[in-house]
DNA sequence: GAAAATGTTATCAT
DNA sequence: TATGATAACATTTT
């Protein structure tokens, strides 16, 4: 469910519910969720993986983590809700098996707009500048790093390194010009091609390296080991990624 | 059926 | 104090 792409995806769909106001709630969360009732969506909007609800005196944040999903006017007969936000004509929003918080400040105040891949505001001059002051880390750490790149995950992580032939292992400040400026650019672009992908239920199927044993450049076995501070996975081919520093 | 995984945060040990 | 290991949360797929 939950990298930025498929964050901005539910954004979309749940625009449905702007201007809106929540007339009934449920769900096992133990936030003070009776706060929502009678709260008007000012605005549906994400950051990274968060998907984020403003209302008039304060914000819903949602994280869906690694096993957080959602319904749209259906729900999971299998499943209790963590929250389930009612509207008028019957419309609901099911969220579950996530992490729900309360945002009091105004979300612009929170949030670093540049940060985030999928956004508007994303930049990513500022991304670079931002990479030069951590020579030190991994790239693999760094593509994870919510506050470098906000919404990439662990498929974009090792998709992206594929696509600009970089080695996981290789330090932030190593890459030639050339490359960082690759990576940086990458981050977004794989992110919104994973959008289109997702959309049209083929994401899968474009993978190259994630879940992959097999180089599809140079036909050798894929490397795979749990690397960089997180100890993701990563699936990389030590031929054709050229390792730095 | 065990194990692992598109993730993050809190706590404990060193 | 900083770093790192571990636990916790909780669902679906392999």
């Amino acid at each position: 469910m939950p990298e930025g792409p498929s964050i901005v995806i539910l954004k979309e769909e749940a625009t449905r519910f702007l201007g809106r106001t929540i007339e009934r709630v449920q769900g096992n969360t133990t936030i003070e969720k009776e706060r929502l009732l009678l709260q008007k969506v000012e605005s549906v909007r994400s950051w990274g993986k968060h998907f984020l609800l403003e209302l008039p005196d304060f914000s819903l944040r949602v994280h869906f983590m690694l096993f957080g999903s959602y319904r749209i006017n259906e729900s999971k007969s299998w499943a209790v809700p963590r929250l389930s936000l009612g509207f008028d004509s019957g419309d609901e929003l099911n969220l579950y098996a996530c992490s729900v918080r309360f945002i009091e400040e105004p979300l612009d105040l929170v949030y670093d707009w540049w940060a985030d891949v999928m956004s508007e505001h994303w930049d990513p001059a500022l991304a670079r500048e931002r990479l030069l002051t951590v020579p030190d880390m991994l790239v693999c750490d760094a593509l994870l790093d919510q506050d470098l790149f906000a919404g990439v995950g662990n498929i974009i992580k090792n998709e992206v390194l594929f696509r600009i032939r970089v080695h996981p292992l290789s330090t932030v400040g190593a890459l030639p010009a050339r490359q960082l400026h690759e990576l940086v650019a990458q981050a977004r672009q794989y992110s919104f091609d994973f959008l289109e992908w997702k959309k049209q239920f083929v994401l899968k199927k474009h993978w190259l390296a994630h879940t992959k044993r097999t180089c599809p450049r140079c036909d050798i076995p894929f490397s795979k080991a749990h690397l960089g501070r997180t100890h993701r996975r990563s699936f990389y081919c030590e031929n054709c990624q050229v390792r730095y520093g």
